[in-house]
DNA sequence: ACCTGAACACCGTTCAAGT
DNA sequence: ACCTGAACACCGTTCAAGT
């Protein structure tokens, strides 16, 4: 980021830092739909237009909450095993965004996550050229596992945020309750025990599984 | 769906299906983000409140939108051999989903796709079961490759998405730019590549690694 | 340079009333 | 039962003006 050159002039009153702290007190305590111009000036002590001179807009205050977050990691000691520095990689990825779900919502689009995080990708693209990777097959095992990870976070981010509308099982029970047992056997089988095992945190097993067909077998 | 019973009272001018339709029609002409409640109501030559006796809400609305959009796709014939056919079922999802990227939109939380496409889960979950899984094995299967094909079109619909608001490549190039390349080596090497790798296709390969180590080896 | 006030061009949804 | 009109409680952002 540029840092700006102040040369005289009138004094900020707000500063960009402020502007990101007070959003993500915000988004923290009433989740991202309440994070809104208008009540982020309130917060700040301003109005709305003050804060269009230290963001270019909204979508990038939002990439620029994502860093302030992402700063906040730590890289932590990795694995020698590059297999295990893979996996540990892409849980901490995980881990990182499962613990503010609000992030799924910025997420839909940029691959790298944040300036802040590089660590994250260079580890897990280390770690499979390590595993015997080309560079290039390095990258896709990358968006693949980014894909993967990525996924998970945003449904289930969705589906808890569903939950909390209070009008619990909505859809996906009235769509089991109508499953015709002869064109769906299978469904109809496990129908009882879907809402418990889509409750189930199966990120690690699925990614193992993943990772053990991206990498070469020993 | 209920059926609704008419019995008497004022006719319907609108029906159900007719907003639908149009729905689709705005969707699919100008994308997901210019379907509102009032340029619907202008569509199907009524007040934005007409629609409220017709559909709940508009994340309704929405649902019955991919329910419509699920409800034009066949049931392919699937080839016998189960871990082909698991990976053609999965492909068929992420075609049917890849076609219409605004279904990103809906399927931030359910993870059966919609009633008319039963189908696609069960395909998976069957063809699981024939490799060899026990059926929670098979749900646990197909959340994982649920997660990856959500992934996939969520991200790729984000980012072309971006593409398309013409300021082309604003964050990422400029994070490659900015890549240190004495704390991320690897990264600063693909960087010149990543563009063009990232633009690659490689759903399908994904999803045989992860095929690969969700089913038994044989 | 930084900030305000007023306005523009929208949203989804509720409520009371009309036929 | 179905639909309208008016209103409520919001949005993000532009533009011209003030200090």
């Amino acid at each position: 980021m540029v840092e700006r050159v102040v040369k005289g002039g009138r004094p900020a009153r707000i500063s960009r830092e402020a502007i990101v702290a007070a959003a993500s007190m915000l988004v923290e305590r009433d989740g991202v739909d309440a994070l809104t111009m208008r009540k982020l000036a309130d917060e700040v002590g301003a109005t709305p237009m003050a804060l269009y001179h230290h963001v270019r807009d909204k979508s990038g205050l939002l990439l620029l909450l994502l860093d302030h977050h992402a700063q906040a990691v730590e890289e932590p000691v990795w694995p020698d095993e590059p297999r295990e520095k893979l996996i540990a990689a892409a849980v901490t990825m995980h881990d990182v965004l499962a613990a503010r779900p609000w992030v799924a919502e910025v997420l839909t689009s940029d691959d790298l996550l944040s300036v802040s995080a590089l660590w994250l990708p260079e580890a897990i693209v280390d770690a499979a050229v390590a595993c015997g990777l080309t560079e290039r097959q390095a990258v896709h095992a990358y968006r693949s596992i980014w894909y993967y990870t990525a996924g998970e976070i945003i449904i289930r981010a969705g589906a808890a945020r569903r939950r909390a509308a209070e009008g619990a099982p909505p859809y996906r029970d009235q769509v089991f309750a109508e499953i015709d047992a002869e064109r769906y056997p299978q469904l109809a089988s496990v129908a009882g025990e879907w809402v418990e095992l889509a409750g189930q945190d199966t990120y690690r097993e699925g990614l193992e599984a993943l990772a053990a067909g991206l990498l070469p077998s020993e």
